[in-house]
DNA sequence: CCTGTAGATTGACAACTATCAATGTGTAGA
DNA sequence: TCTACACATTGATAGTTGTCAATCTACAGG
């Protein structure tokens, strides 16, 4: 039987680094998933890109359910599960509520992935 | 009744820009949250960043195992589910399979969170 | 060929998720 | 106070996901 090599045998020790410096323990590992979850499902992508770009980066929760296409209560149960992740807050102006990213926990993904 | 102001209240038209420019349409966001949701189970993030910073940038699945502490199907399943999402790739050598990061669609995700 | 090993696949089950209709809550105008 | 409105919450249901035991497939050494 052959015996399996320390290290991979492509790429051994010339070339580049490894992809990422910082191993990620388990308890971060169970933060960033939950925070990966709460955008695995399109109409979250599309919802915080829709505030995101929304002018002054706040958008109100009426503006949001025409273009995503799906029920009020649909909406707002997404949204509901994004401001739980931390990835955007709401506050309540008169009747209407407004949403905007927090710009440090979409950081914090980017980085994982770096 | 209030009319909603057209534009929101705060930051109104003085400071920053959107914190992101390009709007997502719904194909992408289809596309973005299936790899998003690869990333949705705290196993995946961890295979991913031992795989990201395993020497070479390889790492072999009998490596994987036992710091994810699940069973070795169990193992296998998620490592299925990061190749399906593109995330990374496998290569048979031998007896033993070798996984890679397929980092321009790492790339494609910390981008869509610019 | 036979045998041992690496790891993928299958099958089953419990836990979770997306969705909508119906309902509840708080706000503003009359 | 009554009414209309914005949006959250509840309840129900169909579909999806994580997990492991058991099994299958492919490779290497003898």
């Amino acid at each position: 039987m052959a015996k399996k090599p320390l290290v991979a045998i492509r790429n051994g020790g010339a070339c580049c680094g490894p992809l990422r410096n910082t191993e990620i323990d388990d308890s971060g590992a169970v933060m960033l998933a939950a925070a990966f979850a709460a955008l695995a499902d399109p109409a979250r992508v599309r919802l915080l890109s829709l505030i995101s770009t929304a002018p002054a980066g706040e958008a109100c929760a009426c503006d949001l359910i025409e273009p995503i296409g799906k029920s009020q209560p649909t909406v707002s149960h997404h949204l509901k599960i994004l401001v739980e992740s931390g990835l955007i807050e709401r506050e309540k102006r008169g009747i209407w509520m407004w949403y905007r990213t927090n710009q440090e926990r979409v950081d914090a993904l980017r980085t994982a992935l770096s």
